[in-house]
DNA sequence: CGCACTCCCTAGCGCTTGTTAGGTTACGCG
DNA sequence: CGCGTAACCTAACAAGCGCTAGGGAGTGCG
């Protein structure tokens, strides 16, 4: 019975990266977890579940994490991360003194991307952080602040630009601008309208004509 | 054992609408299954839970709805009918040929009183609804889509009335601005900022400075 | 070889889920 | 009074939940 799942060769120095090599079980047990919060939920994404995905049974999760709730957090933490490092190295990309309305709508697509498109993590974070328990969301408390004090700068940014009417509570434009981004993935089909677009609209929605 | 709630006399004609009586428990388990979906999800939305928040055993519920799938559909059905109806109204409520700012306001103001401070059964349908199972969320499609219409409408009034750039989609539009709405009840405490200044900065974030 | 360790399995615990069958109570009506 | 029915309860069902104890392969190292 050989259980073998596509894994990487574990002899010639496989880990890239500095952190422990991650021993692949535990990221496909992430994964599994990601894409279960993403489209079904929380109460849904159970351990069982999981471990039939990865190709485990359901109590050998438990030799790779402490509780459900641990890789629940691990997931969540790690979509804000994820969403945070690709607006700011979108952002970063940008030339510099780039107009703020090409940066608002460099952050809007990668916000985008990463929540429809690249990251189960993401998604799994907007879509399932409702109805997590307390204790998980408070695990991530601190990341998703740092994730809105970025996008407080941004719109300050638009604000000293004199791209939206200084009578608007900043508050209320970035509640507005990432309610609507978060919502996204209830109606995204890409086959309907093309990330591209919808950030182009949205950053031309809350602009000022110039 | 008094098992009374505060009952209506079911003697001198209760029942105003034309409606059957609807018998008051039934209404109750309405109440508490739309209070529970709104907070805690679909799953934490347990027979037993909705039984114990009305004062009756876990069984009893099925004395009065089939499944409960049946209970949260109808709670479900109705939120959306709710926001329907609240901003309808709101929008008659206005004098003939009021500007379409004012009626854009009216109807985000609305839309944000029902699902933000009047119906539970509003919240849920939003909150709820990304994981509901299919079948339940089939029996929701076409009160969705009307209310959808309803803003389809709306827009496209801003949009003849020059009050939009008419290089953005529509379509646009109508997402961003019922995404950041429906997204409202995530962060909304009332005494952060009320309603009506919510609404106000969000109808004349998307509006063209005249 | 033997030891330690990683990884996984089996089997099951105690609990909760939606749902049902059958019984009990209370009340309105003829 | 007697009957029917609405409203509710008790008790249980099969299934599923998070989680754990204990065991058994495989590997690397001394």
């Amino acid at each position: 019975m050989k259980r073998r799942t596509a894994s990487a060769p574990t002899s010639v120095a496989p880990a890239p990266a500095a952190a422990p090599p991650e021993s692949g079980a535990r990221r496909q047990i992430l994964d599994a977890a990601a894409y279960l919060l993403r489209n079904r939920g929380y109460e849904a994404a159970t351990t069982r579940a999981i471990a039939t995905a990865v190709g485990i049974k359901g109590g050998s999760i438990y030799h790779h994490f402490p509780s459900k709730d641990a890789i629940v957090g691990e997931v969540v933490n790690e979509g804000v991360r994820v969403v945070y490092d690709a607006v700011e190295k979108a952002l970063n990309a940008l030339p510099t003194r780039a107009p703020p309305r090409r940066r608002l709508e460099a952050a809007i697509k990668a916000h985008l991307l990463s929540s429809l498109e690249h990251s189960n993590y993401t998604s799994a974070s907007i879509r399932a952080f409702a109805f997590l328990p307390d204790s998980v969301r408070k695990g991530c408390r601190i990341e998703r602040r740092r994730y809105e004090a970025l996008w407080t700068q941004l719109v300050s940014e638009l604000y000293q630009a004199g791209l939206i009417d200084p009578n608007i509570s900043p508050e209320s434009v970035r509640l507005l601008l990432l309610g609507a981004l978060n919502w996204a993935g209830e109606w995204y089909r890409p086959e309907r309208m093309g990330i591209d677009d919808i950030a182009r609209d949205f950053a031309a929605s809350i602009l000022r004509a110039k």
